[in-house]
DNA sequence: CGCTGAGTTGACAGGTGTCAAAGTACGTGG
DNA sequence: CCACGTACTTTGACACCTGTCAACTCAGCG
């Protein structure tokens, strides 16, 4: 089975599997020549950190392979997940030289790195990266604003089906997005990573998970392998139009 | 007294009140005539809505004077609300036909409206605008997480601890950011358009308030105007570090 | 003067958090 | 090979925060 986790360090540009999706997609042969010189590969295993909110920051970078989060606390120690970071998404702000959140590797994770300030200096005379750069934060942007609504207004159960559907998604189209049938996956997460995504307390996770289980909308086989058997019920589970969302 | 709702129409770019906080901030005298030729104003009542969601969208632009929110629905009129659009702040996506979100005037609000196709094609032969809008988007996407913090982590006492908080440092900003000395603002929303940005019912906005008040940490006068006399301790009410934010 | 919209307050119920205990999977070391 | 420890997960009992429903106040206005 193809295991998005595996780490996956690539000879060069033209062998990176993010190649057409990251920051970089839309640069000329000479640009990822010049890109090349300023980046390096790092890889993280399960639960390193990659760096702590407040840290100085002298990279960034997309995601290769792996899963990582970005997570806020406050002093009490309650953590909010703020997103999750799949292969081909940016870490980084450029002009920014502090982290503002911690990111963490869910899984072993391949970071391809780019040093900030040459990184910097190159954004301002290649327009293909700012561009492309624009484009990923207003998709993030977006991805957050969704988010918030799962925050704010999903109820338990709701906030547990919306983050399936988000994964289940995510799978199909990895996998030539074949609607009919069953959807199958892993899932990426821990159950108190879930909780931190939600906006909920662990307990509260497995008790949903449990209750989609027993009504139906799910089949697990073992903790993390799930089966939906219709999309469209799930769907409406976590208080979804049925039709929407294929965009994403 | 100032009010920065006003309705105000300027003469042109050099007139204009958002003129070096807005997507035009780094265009220069040129730009700007060729941004003229694209542009007009159009004035909005509060309560007025600028555009639903789903509707065709022919452009983009600024907020120049009052107040407007971003917020989404759910099918059985749950509402959330994921941006507050202030002076200075962008509309639209340049690229995308259609509207995400709902946009309502919350009191009289003046756009700067640009047409969206000229728009889009200024913006490939322009790196200002470019530049400037993914500073701009990178700075709402820090705003989105920070209130995912909020939403999915703070008791209903520190989600009205926290929003007062934003307001009142956003007002000082504007009247010269003296630190010291008792903090006063109107607040710019009702308690349910308070209620839709935090995730919670009026009712319990509006026992929250009567708790901060009956506490001492807000003084009220009429059901809008508010005087903070401690500021840290908002802060500590709202959870947070109360040396941060001043960034903000 | 009554109507309307915004806001406040009370009573009550229900959803979610908290605390606690037990179960499961997996790797390590005896 | 098996015992054990650790991390992760599930489940139960109970408390409490917040939502729901309802009544009431207040200010503005025709």
């Amino acid at each position: 089975m193809l295991n998005e986790t595996a780490k996956v360090i690539p000879r060069d540009c033209g062998d990176c599997p993010i190649r057409h999706r990251a920051v970089c997609a839309r640069c000329e042969s000479e640009e990822l020549d010049r890109l090349d010189k300023i980046k390096y590969y790092r890889s993280f295993e399960a639960g390193q950190t990659v760096i702590w909110a407040g840290d100085k920051m002298d990279f960034v970078g997309s995601v290769v392979s792996g899963i990582a989060t970005l997570t806020q606390t406050m002093e009490d120690g309650r953590t909010q997940m703020v997103g999750l970071l799949l292969p081909s998404d940016f870490v980084g702000r450029p002009g920014r030289e502090t982290a503002t959140y911690d990111v963490v590797a869910t899984s072993e994770m391949v970071m391809c790195c780019f040093r900030r300030k040459p990184f910097e200096e190159m954004m301002v005379v290649t327009p293909h990266i700012a561009q492309r750069l624009l484009e990923m934060t207003l998709d993030e942007l977006d991805a957050a604003r969704e988010w918030m609504l799962v925050l704010g207004r999903k109820t338990a159960r709701e906030k547990i089906a919306s983050l399936l559907s988000i994964i289940a998604r995510r799978d199909a189209s990895l996998t030539f997005g074949k609607t009919a049938g069953p959807m199958v996956f892993d899932l990426p997460l821990t159950r108190e990573a879930m909780a931190d995504y939600l906006g909920l307390t662990l307990e509260t996770v497995s008790r949903q998970i449990s209750a989609l289980r027993k009504d139906g909308v799910i089949v697990l086989e073992g903790k993390r392998h799930v089966t939906v058997p219709d999309f469209n019920r799930l769907m409406e589970e976590a208080g979804d139009d049925s039709d929407g969302g294929l965009l994403a």
